[in-house]
RNA sequence: GGGGGGUUUCCCGAGCGGUCAAAGGGGACGGACUGUAAAUCCGUUGGCAACGCCUUCGCAGGUUCGAAUCCUGCACCCCCCA
């Protein structure tokens, strides 16, 4: 017996268009189906906005039906039109290369390619567009497509309808390929059904009919809704940019703050859209968000999933003990090692150990230094304030000297001024100038 | 070309010879409160070896015991009459 997927994508808001809203729930309870989505790799990490259509994969997959994760590695070499405003900047063929590996490594706990006949399968345009021939392509794909009706798609509209940024012929072609990526997939492992965010419908359906048109067969498509707030914005934006899925990028710190820090009124929506839970349950957070919104039950779980899906158990447990430390009590007896992960997002700076010897290093200085302080008066301001903290601990004596004692763990002290704003001091022997040490902004 | 007004500390804006590091507001920063929210309240807001000293009021000079405040020149801005 399989699992309802189209009443479970229903219900969680997760279908956005559909080629066939009658059929395809049966047809996909009625058997094993293969399906797949395509990302361009744009950048060389995953980000937030594709979580969405990479976790339907995953749904799809767990309701017992055989996922494949397309990469754009043709595709991505002329840049989709779609939901863009301007011409898109060409990358570069290594880019590009190094952006599929990074995606293709970061797909991969997301899906099982370890499960017999529905085992997920990576695939990459670039092995079967790069033999077509220019000529072949026009002839076998591009005699297909009426331009009346590809002018009548809304990514393209939107484009012309602009005076002030055009479409060149090469991105207006972008759709043949995307297209055709839908028919090889098809010929190839049965690829029947297409899904993408809400912006990719016109795409989808460009391969659907090449689909008629080639091989007399029907296939499908669905999209999901893009992810935005209330307040109309994009989710997963902040105010440095995209929240990536590569911890490089975005520390799982950061993640997990992203997700703790979503307004009430989202919270709900991203539990259905971007969690594995089960009704039940998100319908009891839903009760307990009214009830006491101050305890954010639905933030913290919807942080947790999340966390523990794109960065691990380890990940969401040093996101978890670095929330405890940023927000909570003493920092002390830990090691090096656990500072610099849970403050991996912070400024440091270097000091010659010798300065933790008597009389030790006033904390006036140790606040400039730091950064925390533009000048010594900002910094006894901060003390006098109860601004300053060592380790989390205030300090407000303003002789306060700093000496080995006060070291969080074997070479670092833990500054802060006012609630969170966090800056490291390590003490090092080999450091040979204070001042060109710092780092971090 | 003629006449008038302006240029103040991060921003707006008072000050019009000493009591001015310069009112008030905004912002920012600390603190309390709180849901890691918003609002609110309190405090701070040029620098330094700090009951004192130094730098700051468009720029450069001058008058004066003393100038952000008066005079001269310069630069920029605004308004009115040509």
């Amino acid at each position: 017996m399989m699992k309802d997927i189209y009443a479970d994508l229903l219900w969680r808001g997760l279908i956005h268009q559909s080629t066939d809203a009658t059929f395809l729930p049966e047809w996909l309870n009625s058997g094993s189906r293969t399906l797949y989505a395509g990302f361009d790799p744009t950048a060389e990490s995953l980000h937030v906005g594709h979580l969405l259509p990479l976790l339907m994969l995953r749904r799809f997959q767990r309701a017992g039906h055989r996922p494949i994760a397309l990469i754009g590695g043709a595709t991505g070499m002329i840049g989709d039109p779609s939901g863009k405003s301007q011409e898109r900047n060409l990358l570069s063929a290594e880019a590009l290369q190094a952006n599929v590996a990074g995606l293709q490594q970061q797909m991969q706990p997301f899906l099982d390619f370890d499960a017999g006949p529905l085992s997920a399968l990576l695939a990459n345009n670039a092995d079967w567009m790069q033999g077509f021939s220019y000529l072949g392509f026009l002839r076998d794909v591009g005699k297909n497509f009426p331009i009346n009706a590809m002018l009548a798609k809304d990514s393209v509209k939107a484009r012309l309808e602009r005076n002030d940024s055009g479409m060149s012929y090469t991105e207006f072609s972008y759709m043949l390929l995307q297209a055709y990526d839908f028919v090889h997939l098809y010929d190839r492992f049965g690829c029947q059904l297409q899904i993408g965010g809400s912006d990719q419908w016109g795409n989808i359906t460009a391969g659907i009919d090449l689909g008629r048109r080639m091989r007399s067969v029907q296939l499908y498509g669905m999209t999901c809704p893009l992810l935005t707030k209330t307040d109309g914005t994009k989710m997963g934006k902040t105010e440095k940019g995209a929240l990536w899925l590569s911890a490089d990028r975005t520390s799982p710190y950061a993640f997990y703050q992203y997700w703790i820090n979503v307004a009430d009124e989202d919270a709900g929506r991203c539990l259905r859209v971007l969690t594995e839970l089960e009704q039940a349950e998100i319908d009891a957070l839903d009760r307990l968000r009214d009830e006491q919104p101050q305890a954010r039950h639905s933030q913290k779980r919807l942080a947790e999933a999340l966390t523990r899906l794109v960065h691990g158990d380890d990940g969401l447990a040093a996101a978890v003990r670095a929330t405890e430390v940023f927000f909570g009590a003493e920092i002390d007896r830990l090691t090096d090692q656990q500072l610099v992960e849970i403050f991996a997002d912070v400024p440091s700076s270097q000091l010659p150990c010798g300065r933790l010897e008597t009389p030790g290093l006033s904390l006036i200085q140790a606040l400039t230094t730091a950064g925390l302080a533009k000048s010594n008066s900002e910094a006894r301001r901060a003390i006098q304030q109860g601004g300053a903290y060592v380790n989390n601990r205030r300090r407000d004596d303003l002789d306060t000297m700093l000496t080995a004692a006060d070291l969080a763990s074997e070479t670092v002290i833990v500054l802060r001024t006012g609630k969170k704003r966090y800056a490291l001091l390590r003490f090092q022997d080999e450091t040979k100038d204070e001042r060109f040490s710092k780092k971090g902004g």
